[in-house]
DNA sequence: ATCATTTGACCCCA
DNA sequence: TGGGGTCAAATGAT
């Protein structure tokens, strides 16, 4: 329990630190010689960013004091009565929680289940839907009980088409990514120093899926539905509604591929994830994804625009400046060819 | 020994 | 009251 406070005070005071960092940016990009409105923008929605998810940490910190007296009393209430509260309290909270659901389906040629998003999870129970074919699967973070994080996951086989699970996501990662879901992430392209690699890789794994939803564009153009966000739209601002989006990944976006793409040639810009994020202004959902919404000509002038005035793409992870790879470049064209 | 999965039971809510 | 979501003991895997 302290071990998770201590890191959500971390995480709180990061995110305060990077708000006014990210403040002191839009700052002297007011002058309107320095910048692009575009980038003062993008500075104030990151701003809120920061700010929202230190607000997110401080009630999470509230509602897991809140736990902890229900059972910390000396003398208090034992076993079943603490079990019944406890209970009572999850099913309080569990309304409470800023909740939306994101729907995913994804095509598994090879019937794994959970097809990998990034993150890792773990199974907590298994339920016959009425109505349906398959039974529902419920897994939530690993980190939940170490890192509080609340986020959960129901993956579900389609009906309709069994090579097709439907994954509903829930709740927001709160936590830090320790495991090593890519391997290869590591070895490749990685010139920074090995002290940061760790942090770096649950980065990385999030940029895998950034582009894995990259990935969500083409799907459109095929004539999917997908509902999206209003631009600017962070993760950090809750959906309330429910079901808000429905997109087909193929397994390929867990190789090394995304259109055709040998997405090794992302990777190898993984010295900063946070590049990305600058570098394309693009919609992030609720659990790290990102929707592109430009063309490719918008995306070729924001690259070489932003890739230049780079110093705003360092600020998400500015406390660790041995991420960022002020250096590095490359060519749009393996994006797009 | 530790961690993940399974599964029956429990709770909330429409 | 029944369906969906979660818990936690039992079991399995490493």
């Amino acid at each position: 329990m302290e071990q998770t406070k201590g890191l959500n005070q971390g995480t709180l005071i990061n995110e305060l630190i990077q708000g006014l960092e990210l403040t002191k940016q839009l700052k002297i990009n007011l002058d309107p010689l320095a910048s692009s409105p575009e980038s003062c923008e993008f500075l104030i929605q990151k701003i809120l960013s920061s700010y929202d998810k230190a607000l997110s940490i401080l009630n999470l910190g509230d509602s897991v004091g809140e736990l902890h007296q229900i059972g910390g009393h000396g003398g208090g209430p034992k076993s079943e009565d603490f079990k019944v509260h406890c209970h009572k309290d999850v099913y309080k909270k569990r309304k409470t929680l800023p909740r939306w659901t994101k729907q995913v389906c994804v095509c598994s040629e090879t019937g794994v289940v959970p097809p990998e998003d990034g993150y890792s999870w773990r199974k907590y129970g298994q339920k016959d839907i009425l109505g349906a074919n398959f039974p529902r699967s419920y897994y939530r973070c690993t980190h939940r009980h170490a890192q509080g994080c609340l986020a959960t996951k129901l993956v579900q086989k389609s009906d309709k088409d069994p090579s097709i699970f439907e994954i509903t996501y829930r709740g927001r990662h709160t936590c830090i990514q320790t495991s090593q879901v890519i391997p290869a992430l590591a070895s490749i392209g990685n010139e920074g120093s090995k002290q940061n690699r760790d942090e770096n890789q649950s980065q990385s794994q999030e940029l895998l899926f950034e582009f894995g939803a990259g990935h969500m564009v083409k799907i459109e153009d095929l004539g999917i539905t997908e509902e999206t966000f209003p631009s600017f739209s962070f993760p950090s601002t809750p959906i309330e509604s429910e079901n808000v989006e429905t997109n087909i990944i193929p397994d390929s976006v867990n190789e090394n591929n995304f259109l055709g793409i040998d997405s090794r040639a992302f990777f190898s810009l993984e010295t900063s994830e946070s590049d990305l994020f600058s570098v394309f202004p693009c919609q992030m959902d609720d659990f790290g994804l990102s929707q592109i919404q430009h063309s490719k000509s918008d995306f070729s002038e924001m690259i070489s625009a932003l890739v230049a005035n780079s110093p705003i793409g360092s600020l998400d992870f500015s406390l660790n400046q041995a991420d960022f790879e002020p250096n590095f470049s490359f060519d749009t064209s393996e994006f797009f060819a």
